[in-house]
DNA sequence: TGAATTGTTCTACC
DNA sequence: TGGTAGAACAATTC
C-alpha cells in the first residue's frame, strides 16, 4: 500500500535507472489497456514514442517521468510496482503496462489488483488542481496547518486521508501520526488544541522522514525494484497492532472503521473530546 | 463464497 | 452553493 514514503522509495529506485532513457515503444502484455486512463495503447504508444526520460520525481503518491515533451505519470494504488527485469514469466498476466527503451532494456508495471493507472499528459495542471500540499516541503508550515485546520469541520482521519489537503499521507501513517499526537480520529479538526497542532505538524514530517529513511513499509505487498522490502514496519506503533497493548499506556489497541477505513487507535491515549472532559470531571471531583 | 483491501470519484445531504 | 459524509468502484486473494 504505497504512500508517499513507498513512491518516494520507488522513485530514488528507479532515478537513476530511468534517466536519460529514450522510449521506443509500450505495450499491455495483459491486456489490461484501462490501465492506461483515458488513452488506448496505440495512443500511449504513439505519445511515449521517442521520448526521453528527462527526471523522475514524485507529487504527493504520483510518481512522475518527465518527458521531453509531456509527462508520464503513475499511480501504484495497492499493488502498482516496477520491475526492470521479468524473473518469473508466471508474472505476465500482472503486468499491465511494458515500455522498452531504445538500448533494448526493459520496464514492468507489475499490477496484481489493476488498481494502479498510468496518465500520458502534456501538463501537470489535472494534477495541481487535485493534490493539497507536499507535507515535507517549506510550505507545510505550523502556522498553515493551523489555520487550515481551524476553518474546517472535519474527522481527523478523513481530513488527513484527504489529498487535496495534504499530499500523500495514506491509512498507515495517517493512524501512526494521530496516536502520536494522541488525537482521536473522529476528532474535529477546528478544536484541536494549539500544544495538539503543534505535535501533529512535527509528527507527521518526522514520521514520513523516518519512513522514507527506512524505504517505506512493507506491510503486505509493498516492495520496490526486484525485491526491495520497506523496513518502517517494525517502526509501527498502532496500524495493525490491533489486540496488542499500546506502546504508551498499555491499552489495548482497537481497530475500528471510520470514514470506511480500518483505523487503529488506542483508545485511552486518543479519547474524544467528550471522554476527556468525563474524565478530567472525574479526576476534579475525585 | 464473500469479506477484506485501497485511493479516488461520484452522489447525496445540509 | 459549498463543504462534508458516505457509497461506489476498480480486481484479486484467501
Amino acid at each position: 500500500m504505497p504512500e508517499l514514503p513507498e513512491v518516494e522509495t520507488v522513485v530514488n529506485h528507479l532515478s537513476s535507472k530511468l534517466r536519460g532513457k529514450i522510449i521506443s515503444s509500450s505495450d499491455s502484455p495483459n491486456g489490461y489497456i484501462r490501465v492506461f486512463h483515458k488513452f488506448s495503447l496505440k495512443e500511449c504508444d504513439t505519445f511515449l514514442y521517442n521520448q526521453a526520460i528527462e527526471k523522475v520525481w514524485r507529487r504527493g503518491k504520483y510518481i512522475i517521468l518527465s518527458l521531453t515533451k509531456g509527462f508520464l505519470c503513475i499511480h501504484l494504488r495497492m499493488t502498482g510496482k516496477f520491475l526492470t527485469t521479468l524473473e518469473n514469466p508466471k508474472d505476465l498476466k500482472y503486468i499491465s503496462a511494458e515500455f522498452t527503451f531504445a538500448d533494448q532494456s526493459k520496464l514492468y508495471f507489475k499490477d496484481v489488483r489493476k488498481f494502479g493507472r498510468i496518465y500520458c499528459c502534456q501538463t501537470l495542471n489535472w494534477l495541481e488542481e487535485k493534490l493539497g500540499l507536499e507535507p515535507l516541503s517549506p510550505s507545510f508550515t505550523l502556522s498553515w496547518l493551523k489555520a487550515n485546520l481551524k476553518t474546517k469541520q472535519r474527522k481527523m482521519k478523513p481530513l488527513l486521508l484527504d489529498q487535496s489537503f495534504i499530499a500523500g499521507l495514506g491509512n498507515i501513517y495517517t493512524d501512526e501520526a494521530l496516536w502520536r499526537t494522541g488525537i482521536h480520529p473522529e476528532k474535529i479538526s477546528s478544536t484541536l488544541t494549539q500544544s495538539m497542532v503543534k505535535t501533529l505538524h512535527f509528527s507527521i514530517i518526522d514520521i514520513l522522514n523516518k519512513a522514507i529513511e527506512a524505504k517505506g513499509t512493507t506491510f503486505l505487498s509493498f516492495s520496490y525494484g526486484e525485491n526491495g522490502k520497506g523496513e518502517f514496519k517494525d517502526n509501527l506503533q498502532v496500524f495493525g497492532k490491533q489486540g496488542l497493548p499500546c506502546p504508551k499506556c498499555n491499552t489495548v489497541i482497537v481497530k475500528e472503521f471510520i470514514a470506511q477505513r480500518g483505523t487503529h487507535f488506542c483508545p485511552s491515549c486518543q479519547q474524544s473530546t467528550h471522554k476527556l472532559q468525563e474524565n478530567s470531571h472525574a479526576n476534579i471531583t475525585r
